[in-house]
DNA sequence: CTGTTAGCGCTTTCAC
DNA sequence: GTGAAAGCGCTAACAG
């Protein structure tokens, strides 16, 4: 049995099996230059003393911690609770631990975090969801370990990144009520200083009406914060409103589901007297009545496509493609009155 | 500017500042036993050459690595994504990182987890929501480092822990069912085999029943996989039935929702025809209509307390209650009938 | 196939 | 207030 008080060493062993600190090394590795008597009989006093490599040591002697640090706005949103699954599966497949931290979508705690997380030698790192200041590049630039960008990228566009066409969805998705024929399709959307979820959804929602030939009109546009509390109080401020809306595009679907409960109280009908359309396809899209349609955004595969990315250079692969975009999905359900795409 | 190419040691700080190791490591870590103009000199050259201490060697050295593993079901679950995010706020807050890891709840994968954990020399360890057998007392105890328990604990009670009073409060739901006068009360549970949610929530139905002297009904209970389809399946199979019930309890509130559904798709009205009541208050149960009852567990304070805990065991101040017990409170809105508890 | 020997970069006595 | 030196536990040449 393990005893534990005084930590046992790979020098322990050695003197117990009466072989050399190396030969203990190798069979600890794997390395297939020892004999199979010999590493039996290592392998035998390793689990009898119960020995347990300290990784910190192997790291500082090998250069390699595998472990990968995770920068992420906030792990209790499901959208990234989704993303970070796929990473975490990924990293897990390829023997990698992550550190995560929670960012809150902060300059100074994702530039703090990340200095952190370089000093302690992570092998590569993850970066989502912020927006990357010249602040941050210089940061990123004070170390050679590999960054990868997800559902974020640079704007000067050099750093590897995976993401999704967020303004050709939103556009998309405002399309599908352009075409159920409404007159007035009211916007609730983010921070428009928001360069990553917030800006470019509108910019999909604004380029959708310009090529329908419709002009922009302002009192149909509210801004939240992406909670289900705002998108109920700013659908309900439109709907009361003098021009309320028949259609409704949320930029995502926490926003859109308030929407959908705005008009329900109200004591109309979604989609018969108002459409819905949401965006992300979080797992609260099919559990609601009617059924959210949105865009399906593949959480899931960036954050796996972004570490799988990552585990590339972290082995000095050759990766033919450092800026991976990834498809959305228009999902057309129950809260929208057009039941296909195109 | 800070150069990339070779790593810059704290050796060569000291050499450039003209001082010794000793010193460099002085006022990197704070001690005041240097003086401020050798302080300010050695400060200036850090910054200067862009140096970023080498957490790996210090952890070494100093066997401390200010980082604690997690062991965790699976993140991209609301209730242990809002639990993770209590856990990682009060970790940043005394200054440790924490290192992910998804269990699936699968006793193999939680074994070896936390042995890798143990490897990477944590300084604590969080282990959430799995049973604890007699495999994971043997890894547990076979590391010095202190590890708590969250939502979850060990039977024969020696691990430290923090959980909240899930029988009472399965009891306490049900009970209100009873009081609304339901003759038949539907069970929209977990497998049985699950000692941490399925078995006590279950337990919890069933003493309320028998206290207020009714016979369990079997047929009134059916087993699912907590998930959203798995309680409008089976809620629609019960009130498909030929001894329909007129409530419902679901014990994870996406059962519960999944219930509601199941009652609407049916044509019939929540709370009027049938109640229901969930069970965690997840962000969902207030983004359904009708609002959800449903207990409330203190996901956040779960994990916060349990890190809090953590850090007086890695700090070795004495603790005076090291089985923490959280409440949780009986939340009714509008899926049941009674507005007050009693 | 196995052992020897340097470090990895930092903390930590122990002197001065 | 500061420096010298001995490790922390392991990997990685390099011999043999």
């Amino acid at each position: 049995m393990a005893r534990k008080k005084e930590t046992i060493t790979i020098y322990d062993v050695a003197r117990e099996a009466g072989v050399s600190m190396a030969t203990v090394s190798r069979v600890v590795n794997g390395n297939p230059n020892v004999k199979p008597v010999t590493r039996k009989k290592v392998l035998d006093t390793i689990r009898r003393m119960g020995y347990r490599p300290n990784a910190v040591a192997r790291g500082l002697a090998s250069k390699k911690t595998t472990t990968v640090g995770v920068v992420i706005p906030d792990i209790s949103n499901a959208f990234f609770a989704e993303l970070t699954r796929g990473i975490e599966d990924i990293a897990t497949m390829y023997h990698y631990n992550i550190i995560l931290c929670n960012s809150d979508l902060k300059k100074e705690k994702e530039l703090q975090l990340t200095e952190a997380l370089l000093e302690k030698q992570v092998d590569g790192l993850l970066f989502l969801g912020g927006e990357v200041t010249e602040e941050h590049r210089e940061v990123f630039s004070g170390s050679h370990v590999p960054i990868v960008l997800a559902a974020t990228q640079d704007q000067r566009e050099e750093r590897p990144s995976v993401i999704t066409d967020q303004v050709g969805s939103a556009q998309e998705a405002t399309e599908v009520l352009i075409r159920e024929g409404h007159e007035r399709i009211g916007f609730l959307g983010g921070p428009l200083t928001d360069p990553i979820i917030g800006y470019p959804r509108y910019q999909g929602y604004r380029q959708a009406l310009e090529e329908a030939g419709r002009a922009l009109d302002e009192s149909q546009i509210r801004l939240g914060n992406y909670r289900y509390d705002s998108g109920y109080e700013l659908a309900m401020e439109l709907l009361k409103g003098d021009a309320a809306p028949t259609a409704l595009f949320g930029v995502n679907d926490e926003m859109a589901v308030g929407a959908i409960h705005a008009v329900q109280d109200l004591g109309k009908r979604v989609p018969e007297d108002v459409s819905v359309i949401g965006f992300d396809n979080v797992p609260l899209a099919t559990q609601v009545r009617p059924l959210l349609s949105t865009v399906a955004v593949p959480m899931y595969d960036i954050g796996a496509v972004a570490m799988r990315l990552l585990t590339k250079y972290m082995n000095d692969e050759t990766v033919e493609q450092n800026q991976v975009v990834l498809q959305n999905q228009l999902q057309l359900r129950d809260s929208t009155r057009l039941q296909e795409a195109e």
